[in-house]
DNA sequence: CGTTATCGTTCCGGTTGCGCAACGAATCTT
DNA sequence: AAGATTCGTTGCGCAACCGGAACGATAACG
């Protein structure tokens, strides 16, 4: 896979606007790191797990998952094994959306 | 330039996730089109052409130039020809930042 | 000229996010 | 069993952002 900056640059542009034309959901760089490390990075996700990963604040993670599930991207449970953990599991409505992500920029990719 | 789906998320999630470990300035889905239509979109750029092309109001162009100038990604001068409008041109603050930003992305493609 | 239109900004009320600290619940330690 | 620890959440005060409307300044029009 090989990108050099400016390939690199016009392709963020392009998504970018691309997102802002669409109105997709406004996600903060939290909210999309933390959708993106539940969909492709190793389960089991918890909390904690998140926060340190991502380097941002317990609380943070809580309200983003909270911005999150209430769109329907992503989902709580509690972990069976240790009931004071909460395990974020995903959806379909959130694979889509990043499957959807994903082809657009795929898309924009080609045009550049 | 080919990219398909899975190497898009992939990398976004990458980049992502980088950019929060790096701190770097947290910037709206908003900043970061303006940001970059400014600098790869073609001139003049102007606060109605930028809220017209990105499809967002006015007041929240001037706020989020008020954030970029404020970190010295951009400048604000007034058009000599008409001096109701104000040109909103580059910084070489603002040209480093996505310079290392493209470079971080170019990066992060390699290691997929 | 005076009037009308356009430009970017500011005001307004409301929403969303933040970090820190404290919390109840669950688990671990001894 | 009792205290200490760890889990995710919530309360608090604060800062940033939002859209719509109104504003002063400038330009275009009749």
């Amino acid at each position: 896979m090989e990108l050099n900056h400016i390939h690199a640059m016009n392709l963020w542009h392009r998504v970018m606007v691309a997102t802002l034309e669409r109105d997709l959901p406004d996600l903060t760089a939290r909210q999309f790191a933390l959708l993106f490390h539940v969909y492709l990075g190793p389960p089991p996700h918890t909390v904690r797990g998140l926060a340190a990963r991502l380097k941002i604040s317990k609380p943070a993670v809580t309200r983003a998952l909270d911005r999150l599930s209430a769109l329907g991207f992503v989902k709580r449970m509690r972990d069976k094994g240790d009931r004071r953990s909460v395990i974020i599991s995903r959806t379909v409505a959130g694979a889509v959306f990043l499957r959807d992500f994903a082809d657009m920029a795929a898309d924009l990719a080609e045009t550049v």
